[in-house]
DNA sequence: AAGCATCGCAACCGCATATGG
DNA sequence: TCCATATGCGGTTGCGATGCT
């Protein structure tokens, strides 16, 4: 795939905007909205590039960005759909009215992270290692959120952990994974799975992208309901590891699949990586599997049977 | 009061994907 | 079908603000 050479930067501007910059850009768009962000600079007469107005805009100038500190049912909210989505920011910030993925982003990573990473080195539990046995309390998240009553206003104390750079706290690492330790016994069966995928290891990257185009037309479509239906889906079945839509019903639907890598995943532990049982399992029955999958689903056109 | 350390946020970078010719 | 371009997204960085010693 080329890839567009990010902005000609002869002459273009970077750094932090201006307000006249910003009144220009909002202006622009107001008048005549923002159908080409590539054009666009040039059209308003901005020296930036397309990629920067367009951040800009969504990031800070939208009329619907809603600014300021963030509800503590917007950090559970975060915290949640982390534990289900992952780092997925765009996913969580369409269920943040108002909320960028960037300011979701960095809220979490300047405090929601912490302040789990917190909760679970003095929380711990010896429900730990014992992934059938982590719950959360109904207290966690409003513990983890209330670690944030304990931090100074401004969350600076000496027990603030080192701006980390380092892979172990990029979300494949043990300390953003550990929200398992804080699931709500009702969302474990669906983030075992999902977080696994999203935050687990890098090997499971791979299957994060596979599973993102599902995961996301998916999600998008599905509505609270669904995810009431998922999360209270009775945890002892071990079948919830494409627990994403009911148009699915493939979880237990063995006789329609009867030899998908899904039917045969549903039949693996609970605590199996999502990725390895289902979709990178090296069973060329994937494909035909996936395939099935979407067409059942209405995202493909049916084929005619072979 | 000065210097240093840390935080928080805006912005940038580069990759992946979508789209259109 | 291929290729170039546009857009979206997540990771990372830079820097001003703030707190601490």
């Amino acid at each position: 795939m080329g890839r567009a050479p990010c902005c000609e930067k002869m002459g273009l501007k970077k750094g932090p905007w201006t307000p006249e910059e910003d009144q220009i850009l909002i202006n622009y768009i107001n008048q005549f909205g923002h159908g080409n962000w590539r054009a666009l600079p040039k059209q308003a007469g901005l020296l930036r590039c397309g990629k920067s107005c367009r951040l800009r805009w969504t990031n800070y100038l939208r009329p619907d960005i809603k600014r300021g500190n963030f509800t503590q049912e917007e950090e559970d909210t975060i915290i949640n759909l982390h534990e289900m989505l992952g780092n997925r920011w765009s996913a969580i910030a369409a269920r943040l009215p108002g909320r960028t993925d960037n300011e979701i982003k960095n809220v979490w990573h300047t405090h929601l992270k912490k302040r789990l990473k917190q909760y679970n080195n003095g929380g711990s539990t010896s429900n730990e290692n014992n992934p059938k046995k982590r719950q959360k309390t109904a207290t966690t998240v409003a513990e983890a959120a209330a670690a944030k009553g304990n931090d100074s206003s401004k969350d600076k104390n000496k027990n603030n952990i080192k701006k980390e750079q380092d892979p172990v706290n990029c979300p494949n690492s043990p300390a953003v994974s550990s929200p398992q330790e804080s699931l709500s016994s009702e969302v474990s069966t669906v983030t075992t799975t999902s977080e696994n995928h999203s935050s687990s290891n890098n090997s499971n990257m791979m299957s994060t992208k596979m599973e993102t185009q599902i995961e996301d037309e998916e999600f998008s479509e599905i509505d609270e309901n669904f995810w009431s239906e998922v999360l209270s889906a009775d945890n002892s079945s071990e079948f919830q590891v494409v627990a994403s839509s009911d148009q699915l019903q493939a979880q237990t639907d063995h006789d329609y699949f009867p030899s998908s890598p899904l039917a045969a995943a549903t039949l693996e532990p609970v605590n199996n990586d999502f990725g390895s049982n289902i979709l990178f399992d090296n069973d060329d029955t994937n494909m035909d599997f996936w395939y099935n999958l979407f067409t059942r689903a209405g995202d493909l056109p049916e084929l005619p049977q072979l």
